[in-house]
DNA sequence: GTTCACTAAATTGTTGACAATCCCCTCGAG
DNA sequence: CTCGAGGGGATTGTCAACAATTTAGTGAAC
């Protein structure tokens, strides 16, 4: 392998070894189980194995990479059932996101969501799924973005780094768009509502059926 | 500083000196802000600098300590405004828990529960404050181990670890038994019964409470 | 008296070499 | 043919020395 250096010239800190890392795990570039070892990751990105070792351990501690003694690093696979869990979680901490947000909205954040919930249902009528897709992320994104809650935030962002794989094979899945929209669209109803209650209580149901969704995808 | 080995002999190994950083930082013998210089520590542990290395970058990402680039590491001090934040993401997980729980629990455990509610009044009535705090901790620890969720359970300890300092002044607080140990039985109840949004939202509303105190502890 | 440049100490960042460990493969005995 | 012992190669774990950066303090010029 040679050493694309990303950074031109300058070596390679930890810290930006890791973001590298955590980008190229999350697209996929990395799969599941694949072997990082050590000294050819420090001859591909140009850095120093120690710097590989520090950045290794942090993506471990993320839970993007599984370490074992004296055997080495490989991409963590994270099983349907972790998928799941990681899913529910998620759907409390949005939940939380989504009533903060409620509490929190602007008279003109509410115009942007209910203008994104036009978009969506356009998109949906169009059967345009890229759109659709792009529609719900920039929504979670927006939401947790109103809500101002930075731990939960960067939990948040941590959990779905290691589910990413299940996310994308459930965004193509056909009919899945007619069940979501409405629970899309009772979440952003709330939120401008300012009803936090209710606002929490939609983003859980939404993410919840995500949940079941990946559960029944593996028995 | 002399070397002071816990584990004797053996040179440590950098997870051994995460765990013991991690414990000396929640038991507070490590205070906020104070600084944490790799040579010294290395020395006082009896590890490589390299291993302390890796053993603060782990730490790092779990919010324990604080790194800025070429000025070392330091206890990382967590404001009013982070330990209210991470108690209300501990109250959505928390929640999530409970609500788990109370699908899963069993008969035994739901006598156990029951007599542990009973042990929590007993306390509160003699006056107990060591007992009554005893038994809070294992209420909350005892719904976890129930709920079986094992990345909710990660994620509570590790936020936990970051805000032992606000739980602690709290559990001492006077007249504060008097308000928890309502909502502590109220969580046991609908755990009890089986009752899943019951027990969320009574979780929900206990762990709000105690974010509500730390967030008037400073004005 | 204040400000700026400069030096020196302390500390972190980086590197390469060395030691320990594990995995796989071969080989021989039963 | 199966099983266990042993060796070789690959990989991780460890260490100490070196380079780069920051901080603090000193002194001279205005």
């Amino acid at each position: 392998m040679e050493t694309l250096d990303g950074a031109p010239g300058r070596t390679m800190t930890a810290a930006e070894l890791a973001d590298l890392l955590r980008t190229a795990i999350v697209n996929g570039e990395l799969v599941p189980n694949q072997r990082l070892v050590e000294a050819d990751l420090a001859a591909e990105y140009g850095a120093s194995r120690g710097n590989v070792r520090v950045a290794l351990s942090e993506l471990s501690v993320e839970g993007l990479v599984e370490r074992v003694q004296n055997r080495g690093a490989r991409v963590r696979a994270v099983s349907v059932d972790e998928a799941v869990e990681i899913t529910e979680v998620r759907a409390a901490l949005e939940a939380l996101c989504a009533r903060k947000a409620a509490e929190r909205i602007t008279a003109d954040q509410a115009a942007e969501l209910q203008q994104l919930a036009e978009s969506m249902k356009d998109a949906v009528e169009r059967g345009d799924r890229e759109s659709y897709s792009e529609g719900n992320q920039t929504l979670h994104a927006r939401l947790i973005e109103i809500s101002a809650q930075q731990t939960a935030a960067a939990t948040i962002q941590r959990l779905r780094g290691q589910a990413v794989r299940f996310q994308f094979r459930l965004a193509r899945q056909p009919g899945r768009p007619a069940v979501s929209l409405p629970q899309h669209l009772a979440i952003i109803d709330a939120v401008c509502a300012h009803d936090p209650d209710a606002a929490a209580e939609a983003m859980r149901v939404h993410l919840e059926s995500v949940a079941d969704v990946i559960r029944s995808s593996n028995p």
